[in-house]
DNA sequence: CATATGTATGTAATACTATAACAGGTCAAG
DNA sequence: CTTGACCTGTTATAGTATTACATACATATG
């Protein structure tokens, strides 16, 4: 895969670009720097599964499910049974590197680790792209609710399902 | 079970209050009879599977799995397969009357069915009670970020974690 | 260097959640 | 009374996730 340049990529540069077409090969390469970087600084370890699951999910591009990613790493060498996969993808999500999506059952890259962050996603329900909505405004609101049951929030998951700008035109 | 007066209920009467433990045979009674109307409005029908789900729903009073449904249905006489229980606790919730957690795998009553309403879940991790929240502005943010990616939200779930008022007093 | 400790991986077995496909029954409209 | 729509029940299977245990590896410490 041919890498550009960062300027040349809408759909990484912008979130609000996230369901246009674009080549990202970069994205891929930099959030993993990026993940490098962050579990170092944690004292963590990215070992070989976890770096390749991350990698898989990045070049993926797209939510996956647990076993489609066991069959991946098994492909490569990694142990094929269940745990394989869902403990890196445990261990990813914990450290904010990927989120769960519970609609689908499924787990995405996270497009913009090390910065804090509720996820929202937003899914298409025709071309089942996730997009990965900026959701701090949305958490203020969820928190504010919560308070006012004396409940406080520790972690959250946002996730709506609809059409993306793309399928809206198609079906016109 | 008594059946209380409307305004004896704060866990009913307040959402605010819903962790509080309260007497909600009254709840049940209520939800259940606008159910019938809804139902009837819309011309379908609330067959004794669905309203045996319903009532069942309402007297748990929080959140069951498919599975635990099933086998109080089965119980009752009704089919013992997965999707007897599936199919209700289904209709239910294309109907409003009953919701998805999707983070527990479980469904829940609606306490105001009618009302269009999103719902936003508060969760205790520490009780498992699940609170429905006002999610009216957390859903206008949401609509408001998907805009902004030319995205338009058909369903959503909106689900948190944390600690309840109660359970939070009982760790300190 | 030896070894203890915490952590990571691999595997087997199983539990839990959900759907597809088909057969038979019920009910209201025509 | 027959058609058609819908509801229920059942069989079978698909898909998702966890528990438990054994092994290996890394790091730190004596």
């Amino acid at each position: 895969m041919a890498q550009m340049l960062h300027d040349d990529c809408p759909g990484c540069a912008a979130p609000d670009l996230a369901f246009a077409q674009h080549d990202h090969a970069h994205c891929a390469h930099d959030a993993l720097a990026r993940a490098e970087a962050l579990i170092a600084a944690r004292g963590l370890r990215l070992t070989p599964v976890r770096r390749r699951t991350l990698e898989i999910l990045l070049e993926a591009h797209r939510a996956m499910g647990a076993y489609d990613m066991l069959t991946r790493l098994a492909a490569e060498g990694f142990g094929n049974q269940p745990p394989v996969a869902y403990r890196a993808l445990d261990f990813l999500e914990e450290q904010g590197l990927a989120h769960r999506i519970r609609r689908l059952n499924a787990f995405t890259a996270c497009m913009h680790p090390g910065e804090a962050h509720a996820p929202a996603f937003l899914i298409c329900r025709a071309c089942d792209t996730v997009a990965e909505a900026p959701a701090a405004p949305v958490l203020a609101a969820l928190t504010k609710a919560a308070h006012h049951s004396g409940f406080v929030i520790e972690r959250s998951n946002i996730e709506a399902v609809g059409l993306c700008h793309n399928c809206q035109e198609a079906a016109a």
